[in-house]
DNA sequence: CAGAATCCTCGGCGATACTG
DNA sequence: CAGTATCGCCGAGGATTCTG
């Protein structure tokens, strides 16, 4: 027996890790952002502010629980401002500030990289699969 | 009733929807690469090419399971490749595509604005919370 | 209209054990 | 060393219902 079963070298390390991760407030953002309803969120706001049931109209896979949860979480990041304006039925706005309007023009790129690079993924992917449908079982037996 | 409850307006449109996104390759691409452990991945890769136990112990956090399982479809969509050299023990090593490599560039740059703007979202963060904390309960009944 | 609250399901992911 | 296979937890998120 090692002085260190890998296991628990895995646990004591994941320790220190971990409290990088709490501390890195770039990883914790980059999580944030790249959740699938903020990305929607913010492509549909970019054309410019949107009431709520808007939104829910303009991304109808969405359940009011996450448009909801969502916007608030980007509200609090000072992503997006809610305006409300009370009406005979009440009237909530969302708009994105400089700070979401920053993000949208990265998130645009992104976008941008993945649809220019799309051809080469779904290449990728269709080599790797008829390459694994080919193999034989014992892939490590094999001798080039 | 109207002549479509709200629910059932919404499962309809999702239907169409849903086929939207399926047929969506930019949305499908991104939701991949916006992993944790590929992000990790593809960081730790950056600096050139590692061999399994190379990243399992520059990543102490991630799992035998989730890094295989994240090796294995970035090497299906291109992004890495697996290199087997069949010694004593058997030698893998994983390397940054070019493909990859430009993604590294852009995962960057989303990295960078995330630094560049925590005080931002931490400011507001404070903000909001310090705001919600003040409130009362009933908000919509207050009237400005 | 714009949510809040509740229940419940599904799958991502970690832990563990085994293999060539 | 570099995985594969299996089990089980837990939390994200959908469906539903109620409210101001």
């Amino acid at each position: 027996m090692p002085t260190l079963t890998a296991a628990a070298r895995r646990e004591r390390e994941r320790d220190s890790y971990n409290a990088y991760l709490a501390e890195c407030p770039s990883h914790n953002l980059l999580a944030q952002i790249s959740s699938k309803w903020v990305t929607l969120l913010l492509a549909a706001l970019s054309a410019g502010p949107l009431r709520y049931s808007d939104l829910s109209r303009a991304i109808p896979s969405v359940s009011q629980k996450m448009l909801t949860q969502s916007l608030r979480t980007m509200e609090r990041d000072g992503l997006v401002v809610r305006t409300v304006t009370a009406a005979v039925p009440v009237r909530v706005d969302y708009e994105l500030t400089a700070l979401g309007g920053s993000l949208v023009g990265l998130m645009t790129q992104v976008k941008d990289w993945a649809e220019s690079h799309m051809d080469n993924v779904y290449e990728a992917r269709r080599e790797y699969d008829s390459r694994a449908a080919a193999e034989p079982v014992a892939t490590l037996n094999k001798r080039g």
